[in-house]
DNA sequence: ATAGGGTTAG
């Protein structure tokens, strides 16, 4: 696959004219064609050697007219044609050129051309054919432009092949544009850059990355030079790509040789910057824009906004969200939407109510996403029939009639015990034919496990097994869950190896189905070895994980499982990153690992023993895990022979 | 561009 070079070649046009995207101002008006082909025609004669009568050219005029009349009218236009002018010769082709000129409309003239091929292979002159060609670009249409090409098989000029791609990425056809510029390498012809401008933007808006790349590495090797526009599309490419840092090099580069892309890479960027929760670099970029004269602008600040909001940094979203009606820029409903979510999610409930009266009272009306925010928001803070009448009156407004609305409003009638509420709502969607995608099911089959309908809830899993959508882990999870909780442990095995068979991946907290299942139970040792399951498979287990395991171990006195236990936090996590960085957290980084120990010993023996026995157990805890910290620094520590005393250590614990 | 599903801390 084609990547990006690290640099490009830069091409100092600073704002360039999108040609290829505006055909109002861009393309030849049809008018203008019109002309021209009247003039051209006077030198060309189809059909014909000598020139054809005033008169014939009156009658064409006069026949045009009505043909256009009635195709615009009769359904069944075709047969009217054959009965109104059974002598007709339709297939003159100046007949064709004076329907063209006459009836103004690129879609009658392709209809009348279809008619008159299926029925006689007519294929109009080169003239026509390029008028009609691109009178069905300028309308956009690709679909038929695709089809004219196809069928008449006439070679249109570089120009109207260039703007073919353009109609073709705008209507989101990249494929076939990719194929025009294929066609073009094959005749040793360089289409300009604008056209490769809008291939690019095309690729980006359906979402095709990997074409942006082929795209432009096909560039390079035409010797086309890059210019803003094309540095903006890159930029664009490569935050899509989740490789945040190379889109800003490449900025920097820009930024150095005196160029500046739009506001929409930086807002790219200043996106990406927030999920990374690199806040020095967003700001750093949002005071870049102001030095280059790119005043941020209401969907930079958005992007700010909701970054901040999505990492919990509610009073600094809720600062600039303030300091910018301060300054007199008035938030649009989508800023408003974006800040009450962020208030909703957070449980400010007060916060976001007072923003929805706010932005009423300025006349902005909330629409579906706001009320979907603020419903949500309601039924975090438990209050279920101010949320239902919330969204009663959405759905008086017509808003609600959407997958998400459905969803949102299905998970927390289920989450409050109202699941048969939320079952009613998930048939209501197939009724009024409103997709039901993965989280609707989710949603009920949570619900279903909640109450124990386990029944209800496989035979779900079933249905959308059966309707061929994804699931994820969350359609398997909460059957699990209760089937642990029923200790019905064989059945949930059976579902978890089903969900990993369809290459689902659970996540650590997972595991603890499982674990205080067994726990519960006391099959100390079966835990175990779903702890063992957990480290091979490199998952960071939760500290309630670790809980749920001392708590049972304690219970039954099982130290030797203990010990193992802190042997495989020596051994198995405190060498992997992740584990690093949370026991930095936790404030014992340097600290030697008994701490960690300790604090679990502790608030177990208080609960359990006497003071005296907890010292006792403590000491002798202590004494064992000595052992293993000398045998653990005995080994010089490569993976592999770490993995090999792990299990050595195993057939230790179990002898 | 904004809405729908689970994590963790004292």
């Amino acid at each position: 696959m084609a990547r990006a070079p690290s640099s490009i070649v830069i091409f100092s046009r600073q704002r360039p004219c999108r040609t290829c995207r505006n055909f109002s101002t861009q393309i030849r008006k049809l008018t203008v064609e019109r002309k021209e082909i009247e003039f051209i025609s006077e030198g060309i004669k189809p059909n014909q050697n000598h020139e054809l009568p005033q008169s014939v050219n009156q009658h064409f005029t006069d026949v045009t007219k009505e043909v256009a009349k009635i195709m615009r009218t009769k359904s069944n236009w075709e047969q009217t044609l054959m009965l109104d002018f059974p002598s007709f010769n339709f297939t003159d082709p100046q007949f064709f050129w004076q329907l063209l000129k006459q009836q103004n409309n690129a879609f009658l003239s392709l209809r009348f051309f279809h008619w008159l091929h299926l029925h006689s292979d007519f294929v109009p002159d080169q003239v026509s054919c390029s008028v009609l060609f691109d009178s069905l670009l300028e309308a956009k249409a690709c679909n038929a432009a695709k089809y004219f090409l196809q069928v008449s098989s006439f070679t249109p000029e570089q120009g109207s092949l260039e703007r073919y791609i353009c109609c073709l990425c705008d209507g989101g056809m990249v494929n076939d544009a990719l194929d025009v510029f294929v066609k073009f390498k094959d005749i040793g012809i360089c289409p300009s850059i604008a056209t490769w401008n809008s291939a690019l933007l095309g690729c980006l808006v359906v979402q095709r990355t990997d074409l942006v790349w082929k795209l432009y590495h096909d560039m390079l090797e035409s010797r086309v030079v890059a210019d803003i526009e094309t540095v903006e599309y890159l930029i664009r490419a490569f935050c899509y790509d989740g490789k945040f840092m190379k889109g800003y090099q490449l900025l920097r580069q820009v930024l150095e040789e005196g160029l500046v892309p739009r506001n929409i890479a930086f807002n790219a960027l200043i996106s990406g910057f927030c999920k990374l929760r690199n806040f020095v670099r967003v700001s750093e970029l949002l005071h870049t824009m102001i030095a280059k004269n790119c005043a941020p602008d209401i969907y930079t600040y958005q992007e700010v906004i909701n970054g901040l909001c999505k990492n919990k940094m509610l009073l600094n979203a809720l600062r600039i969200f303030n300091d910018l009606k301060n300054r007199g820029y008035s938030p649009d409903r989508v800023m408003y939407t974006t800040m009450i979510h962020g208030l909703c999610e957070m449980g400010w409930i007060r916060n976001a109510r007072k923003l929805w009266f706010e932005m009423i009272n300025k006349g902005i009306l909330p629409n579906e996403y706001t009320y979907n925010s603020l419903i949500h928001g309601t039924f975090k803070n438990g209050e279920f029939r101010k949320a239902r009448k919330l969204y009663d009156d959405m759905r008086d407004r017509g808003y609600g009639e959407t997958t998400a609305s459905y969803n949102m409003m299905i998970t927390h009638l289920c989450l409050c015990g109202r699941t048969n509420e939320g079952f009613e709502l998930f048939k209501e969607m197939a009724q009024k034919g409103i997709i039901r995608d993965v989280i609707s099911y989710n949603a009920v089959i949570n619900g279903f496990c909640k109450k124990g309908m386990m029944v209800e809830g496989k035979n779900l899993l079933n249905e959308l097994l059966a309707h061929g959508i994804q699931p994820s882990s969350l359609s398997y999870i909460p059957l699990i869950k209760k089937l642990c909780e029923l200790g019905d442990m064989k059945e949930a095995k059976q579902l978890w190896n089903d969900m990993q068979n369809k290459g689902l991946k659970p996540m650590a907290c997972d595991y603890d189905h499982f674990i205080s299942a067994l726990c519960v139970r006391d099959h100390v040792m079966d835990g175990m070895d779903w702890l063992v399951v957990m480290l091979k498979n490199k998952l960071r287990p939760k500290k309630k994980t670790f809980e749920t395991l001392i708590k049972c171990v304690s219970h039954c006195g099982r130290l030797d499982v203990m010990s193992r236990i802190v042997y495989y936090i020596k051994m198995g996590i405190c060498n992997s990153l992740v584990w690093k960085f949370d026991m930095k957290k936790m404030g014992w980084r340097n600290k030697r690992p008994e701490s960690f120990f300790k604090v679990y010993t502790r608030r177990r023996t208080r609960s359990v023993g006497t003071k005296k026995e907890e010292l006792a157990k403590a000491s002798k805890r202590k004494s064992l895990f000595k052992v293993y910290t000398r045998r653990r620094t005995k080994s010089t520590g490569t993976k592999k022979e770490e993995l090999a005393e792990g299990s050595r250590g195993k057939s230790l614990f179990e002898a």
